[in-house]
RNA sequence: GGGCGCAUAGCUCAGUUGGUUAGAGCGCGUCCCUGAUAAGGACGAGGUCCGAAGUUCGAAUCUUCGUGCGCCCA
C-alpha cells in the first residue's frame, strides 16, 4: 500500500516537511559523499554581501546556482559547493556610518578608526540569518558551514600573496591620474563601481566668452556643464580640422564658434548670428585669451617657457589642438581644466612634453580633495564645488561673460553607496594594476569561455575588455584588505609582504601590542582583525634599504572587487595552504550571476586569474601554467529582473512581493519552475506573481494529479510493487523493475504503453542533452510536454484498463507497471528542477514502501538513463498524428455545431501524407471512440 | 554620443539552420466530463510578428535605416 495522497495538496506545507526530512537525514551531505570518487564538476559561489536583505533577483541566482550542480551530482559528478561571503568595502562602511549618523571621513576619524572597524565586523553578518533562510527555503544546496569569508586572515593573506606577486613583477604601481573621486568619502572608485552609480540629472550648461588678448571684442565661445571647473581653466581646445566661424552677435561683439554649430548656438540664445569670416581650427592654435577667473592668470598670465623644439610660448591660456573635440554638442571650443578630466589631463601632459623641463605648465587645481574650493579661489573658498555652480554663473553674467545658460539633462555618476554624493574627476595619487599590459591575454582567455548567451563574449564583455584601463586598486578607506606594501621612512623604497607570519619575521618587527591590547580589552574580538586596520598599520620593521629607516605600511586598503576576483584561490588560502583543494577546484566548470557582474565579478576573476596564472611571467604560486579558459569555463549570465510594472525593482515602489511571501503562498518549487521554464535565464525577467502562481496548475499540480491517480487505484487494486519485486534493488530503474513478477517487457505490452515509454526515454535523452548544454529552458519544455502527454493522453486513454474488473489481467498490470515506471523516472527527471515535489513522489512511491532496499532520497539517485531500444520514433509520430486527427475532428464537430454526445455515422479523414495510413486505420476504433462516430474512413 | 540587447495575441512569453495556415499558458467565450472531482478535458475568438527599404522563388527569421524601450559606457 502507498500512503494515500492528499486530495488537495498544499505545496508550501509539503515543502516544509520535505525540508525537515532532508535536514534530519542529512541528505545534502550524503549526496556529496556518494559522488566523492566521481569526476569533478567545479562550481564557484560568487559571494553575496550579507549586510543587505535578499530580494527576488537573488532567488533566481540561487535557483540557477542550485540547478546545475544538483543535476550534475545526479549524473555522477562530485560537485563541492562552498559558500562564500563578500564582507569588505564601501557598502559596509556606509551602512555603519549611517548607523552612527556620520558621513565624512573626518567624522569617521573623529569617531575613531578602531571602534569603527569593530562596528564594521559586527555589521557584516547582519542579515546572514535571512540569507541562510532564503538559501534553505529555495533548496539551494550549498555548504554554508564551511563558507569562505573575505575578511578572514587566510583569505586576506591569499590576496596579499597575489598583490606581492604583482608588485614584484612590476604590475602594481602608484600613479598620478585623474580618477573618479568620491569627495565626501575621500577615495577613488574603480570603473566598475562608478558604473553602478550613473543617474540622470540636470546640470547647469553655460556658454562662456573667453575674450582674445589681441582682440578683446572677439571671444572664443566655450561650453561646459561644470561651471565649477572654470576657475581652474588652463586652455581652450579646438579640433584642428574643423571649420570655425567668427560671428557677430547683437550689440556688435564677436564670437568664435565651430561653423557647424553657429545656427544651433544662435537659436539657443535667440539670436541671429551673422558670419563675419571663417577659418580652420589650425589657424586658431596659439591664440591667447583671458580666462574668466584670474586666480592663476594674475600671476602667470604672461609667463612663457622655452620649447624643446626651440623658441618659447606662453605656458597656458591659449588655444590648443585636441582630436576629441566634436560638433555633437556645445560650441566646438572646449574649456580645458586638466585637473578634472582624463582626456584633459592627457592634453596637459602633451603640452608639458613640448617644453624644456620645468618650464611648462603645471597642474592648476582650485579644489581640494574634500571637493571644496581651496584658498586659491578665495571667492569660493570652503564651498562644495557643485553648490558653487550657481554663484559662478551669476558672477559670469555680472561680468558680461555669460553668453547663454540652460539646464542640461545627462547621465552623471554618483557614489554607488551614497546616492546623494556626485563623483568628480580629480587628480590623485593612487595604486593601479597594470591590467592593460594583459589585455591580449585576457581577450585570449575570454575567447575560450562558453558564455550563455553567447553574444556576451564578443559583445558586452569582449567590448569591455577591449577598452581596458589599468585597475584603480587602492581605496583611501578603512574596512578592506590592507594593501600589503611597506615603505622605507628614509628612502621611500617599497616592499610587499605576502603573509602576517612573513611580516612578523622581518628584522626588528614590532607593533603587535596594538592588537594585543585590543584583544585583552575585548576577548571576543575575532583574531582575523589583526590583519586589518588599524592594527596592521602599527606594525613596523627595520628597513632593508637604509639602516636608519623604518618600514611602515602605506595607508590604503584595496578595492573589494579584487577580493572577489581572488576567490578561486583565496577561498582555500592558497598558496599558503590548500594546494590540493585549489588544484582540484580550478578552474570552475560553472558559474552564474547577473549581467551587472560583467564589470564586477566576471571581470575581476578573469583579470586576477589571467595576471596570476595566465602566462610565463606569472609565478602562480608555483603551479603549472593553466590552459585557457580560467578561472571559469561556462557562465550563465542572468538577465536583469524587473518588477511587476516592468520597472527596476524597488522597495519603495512595492512593485514586487517579498520572497518569503512567495514561498508561503505558492512554494519554492513554483518559483523555481517559473524561473527555469518560463524563459531563458538571460532574458530580462519581468517578475510576475501570476506566472509563478500559474506554474502550479500548469505543471506541479498536473504531475501531482497523475501521481495521485496512480496511488488511488494502485491501492484499490492492491498493486504492490514491494510484494512483486524480488532481487537486488537500489533505485528502481527500469532494469530493476524488469525482475518483478507480473512485469512484462515493453515490447509485449499494449501500444499505448510502448508509446508513453518511448516518450519517456526520448524525453530523458533530450533533457540530458539540453542540460549538458546549460539550456534549462529547453529541458523544461520537454519535461512539460511529457507530463502533458502522460496526463492528458496516457492516463485518459488508459482509464478503462486501470478499472478492469480482473485484478490479475496482464493488460491491467502492464498499465500499472508502465505508469509506475513513468512516475519513478519523472521524479528523478524533475529532481534538479523541483526538488521538493520530486522528493515527495519518490518518498511515497519508493523510499517508504521499500525501506532500506532503495535509496532514501531521490537526490541520491542517478539521473535516468535513456534506453534507445525503447524509443520508437515511428510510433511517436503516428500517435502525434492520431491526436491531431482527433483534435481536427472535434473542431469539425464544433464548426457544424454537433456535440460530441451525438453519435455520427462516420468521419472522413483526408491525409496529406499517407505514410501512416495503415497504422491509423488499425486504430480507427480509437478515433471513432474519441469522436463518437460509427465509422472512420480514410480517403 | 558610442556599445550591447530587446520589440510576436488583452497579459506573460516561445518560435533551432529562411519553407505549408506564426505557437503555448493565462485571461475571455462556448461546451464536455462527473470513477484524478476544492480536479480534468475539448473547441473557439483574438496577431499589419514596431516601421520602412533591400536580399530571396519565399522573410517574424538575413541586411540596412528608422522608431521605442532596457542595460552598459562616455
Amino acid at each position: 500500500m502507498f500512503r494515500p495522497v492528499q486530495a488537495s495538496v498544499r505545496f508550501p506545507e509539503l515543502e516544509a516537511d520535505i525540508g525537515r526530512f532532508w535536514k534530519k537525514r542529512d541528505i545534502y551531505r550524503k549526496s556529496l559523499k556518494a559522488r566523492a570518487g566521481g569526476p569533478q564538476f567545479v562550481f564557484y559561489e560568487g559571494p553575496p554581501t550579507a549586510n543587505g536583505m535578499p530580494h527576488p533577483a537573488h532567488c533566481l541566482t540561487r535557483a540557477i546556482k542550485d540547478l546545475f550542480p544538483r543535476y550534475r551530482t545526479m549524473r555522477g559528478y562530485a560537485c563541492q559547493r562552498k559558500a562564500g561571503w563578500d564582507t569588505h568595502g564601501l557598502p559596509v562602511e556606509v551602512e555603519v556610518s549611517k548607523e552612527l549618523g556620520i558621513h565624512s571621513k573626518e567624522e569617521i576619524e573623529n569617531y575613531g578608526v578602531e571602534p569603527f572597524i569593530h562596528k564594521c565586523v559586527e555589521s557584516v553578518f547582519r542579515y546572514t540569518k535571512e540569507w541562510e533562510r532564503l538559501t534553505k527555503r529555495i533548496a539551494f544546496w550549498i555548504d554554508l558551514s564551511d563558507a569562505y569569508v573575505t575578511y578572514h586572515q587566510s583569505f586576506v593573506e591569499s590576496v596579499w600573496w597575489a598583490l606581492k606577486d604583482l608588485f614584484d613583477r612590476g604590475l602594481l604601481y602608484q600613479g598620478h591620474k585623474i580618477v573618479w573621486w568620491w569627495a565626501q568619502g575621500g577615495t577613488a572608485l574603480s570603473s566598475g563601481e562608478v558604473g553602478q552609480g550613473y543617474r540622470e540629472v540636470a546640470d547647469p550648461s553655460v556658454f562662456v566668452r573667453f575674450p582674445l588678448v589681441d582682440d578683446p571684442d572677439t571671444s572664443l565661445l566655450v561650453w561646459t556643464t561644470t561651471p565649477w571647473t572654470l576657475p581652474s581653466n588652463q586652455f581652450a581646445a579646438v579640433h584642428p580640422e574643423l571649420d570655425y566661424s567668427t560671428v557677430e552677435e547683437d550689440g556688435g561683439k564677436k564670437l568664435i564658434v565651430a561653423s557647424a554649430l553657429v545656427e544651433q548656438v544662435g537659436s539657443k540664445a535667440g539670436q541671429e548670428l551673422e558670419v563675419v569670416s571663417t577659418c580652420q581650427g589650425t589657424e586658431l592654435l596659439g591664440k591667447r585669451y583671458v580666462p574668466p577667473f584670474d586666480y592663476y592668470y594674475k600671476a602667470e598670465g604672461d609667463t612663457t617657457g622655452n620649447l624643446i623644439a626651440g623658441g618659447s610660448e606662453h605656458v597656458a591660456w591659449r588655444v590648443v589642438a585636441a582630436d576629441f573635440v566634436t560638433t555633437d554638442s556645445g560650441t566646438g571650443v572646449v574649456h580645458e581644466a586638466p585637473a578634472f578630466g582624463e582626456v584633459d589631463y592627457e592634453l596637459l601632459l602633451e603640452q608639458q612634453a613640448r617644453f624644456v623641463d620645468g618650464e611648462g605648465p603645471g597642474l592648476i587645481c582650485a579644489v581640494g580633495p574634500d571637493g571644496k574650493f581651496t584658498s586659491d579661489a578665495p571667492d569660493y573658498e570652503g564651498r562644495w564645488v557643485k553648490e558653487a555652480d550657481k554663484d559662478i554663473s551669476r558672477e559670469l553674467r555680472r561680468r558680461g561673460l555669460l553668453f547663454h545658460q540652460e539646464q542640461y539633462l545627462h547621465e552623471y555618476p554618483f557614489c554607488w553607496r551614497a546616492d546623494e554624493d556626485p563623483l568628480i574627476q580629480y587628480p590623485r595619487q593612487s595604486w593601479f594594476i597594470r591590467t592593460t599590459q594583459f589585455k591580449d591575454r585576457m581577450l585570449a582567455n575570454n575567447e575560450w569561455i562558453n558564455w550563455l548567451p553567447d553574444h556576451i563574449k564578443q559583445g558586452r564583455f569582449g567590448k569591455f575588455l577591449e577598452s581596458n584601463v589599468d585597475w584603480a586598486l587602492s581605496r583611501e578607506r578603512y574596512w578592506g584588505t590592507p594593501l600589503p606594501i611597506w615603505k622605507c621612512s628614509v628612502t621611500g623604497q617599497l616592499e610587499a609582504v605576502s603573509s602576517y607570519q612573513e611580516l612578523l619575521a622581518k628584522p626588528g618587527a614590532r607593533g603587535t601590542e596594538a592588537w594585543e591590547k585590543a584583544k585583552a580589552a575585548n576577548p571576543d574580538l575575532t583574531e582575523h582583525l589583526k590583519v586589518h586596520k588599524p592594527y596592521i598599520d602599527a606594525i613596523e620593521y627595520n628597513s632593508p634599504f637604509d639602516p636608519k629607516g623604518t618600514m611602515q605600511r602605506v595607508p590604503e586598503v584595496i578595492d573589494g572587487w579584487f577580493d572577489s576576483g581572488a576567490m578561486p584561490f583565496a577561498q582555500w588560502g592558497y598558496p599558503h595552504q590548500g594546494h590540493e583543494q585549489f588544484a582540484a577546484q580550478f578552474p570552475a566548470d560553472f558559474i552564474s550571476e547577473g549581467i551587472d557582474q560583467t564589470r564586477g565579478w566576471f571581470y575581476s576573476q578573469l583579470a586576477v586569474s589571467t595576471l596570476l596564472f595566465g602566462d610565463e611571467t606569472s609565478s602562480g604560486g608555483n603551479r603549472p601554467l593553466a590552459e585557457f579558459p580560467h578561472p571559469f569555463r561556462n557562465c550563465i549570465v542572468l538577465g536583469l529582473m524587473l518588477g511587476e510594472d516592468g520597472q527596476k525593482m524597488s522597495k519603495s515602489k512595492r512593485n514586487y512581493r517579498e520572497p518569503g511571501e512567495i514561498f508561503d503562498r505558492y512554494g519554492a518549487d513554483a518559483l523555481r519552475w517559473y524561473f527555469f521554464a518560463n524563459q531563458p535565464p538571460w532574458t530580462s525577467i519581468r517578475y510576475n506573481e501570476q506566472a509563478i502562481k500559474d506554474s502550479i496548475p500548469e505543471f506541479l499540480l498536473r504531475l501531482w494529479n497523475v501521481y495521485s491517480f496512480f496511488v488511488i487505484y494502485a491501492n484499490i487494486d492492491g498493486f504492490d510493487p514491494v510484494a512483486l519485486l524480488q532481487g537486488k534493488l537500489d533505485q528502481l530503474t527500469p532494469r530493476e523493475l524488469a525482475s518483478a513478477r507480473s512485469y512484462r517487457p515493453a515490447a509485449e505490452r499494449a501500444e499505448l504503453d510502448r508509446w508513453i515509454l518511448s516518450e519517456l526515454h526520448s524525453t530523458t535523452a533530450a533533457v540530458i542533452d539540453h542540460m549538458d548544454a546549460y539550456d534549462n529552458f529547453a529541458a523544461c519544455g520537454r519535461i512539460t510536454d511529457f507530463v502533458d502527454a502522460l496526463s492528458n493522453w496516457y492516463v485518459r486513454r488508459s482509464r478503462d484498463r486501470f478499472w478492469s474488473e480482473d485484478k490479475q489481467d496482464p493488460d491491467k498490470l502492464d498499465a500499472y507497471w508502465t505508469l509506475y515506471e513513468c512516475l519513478l523516472s519523472t521524479s528523478k527527471l524533475v529532481a534538479p528542477f523541483v526538488p521538493f515535489l520530486a522528493e515527495a513522489l519518490w518518498q511515497n512511491l519508493a523510499a517508504e514502501p521499500f525501506g532500506d532496499k532503495v535509496r532514501e532520497s531521490v537526490h541520491l539517485c542517478d539521473y535516468p538513463e535513456p534506453e534507445g531500444a525503447i524509443v520508437d520514433a515511428a510510433l511517436s509520430e503516428q500517435m502525434r498524428e492520431m491526436r491531431e486527427i482527433v483534435s481536427l475532428g472535434r473542431a469539425a464537430r464544433m464548426g457544424a455545431k454537433l456535440k460530441v454526445r451525438q453519435p455520427l455515422a462516420k468521419v472522413e479523414v483526408i491525409l496529406a501524407d499517407r505514410q501512416h495510413q495503415d497504422w491509423l486505420q488499425e486504430h480507427s476504433a480509437l478515433i471513432a471512440e474519441e469522436l463518437n462516430v460509427k465509422a472512420v474512413e480514410f480517403t
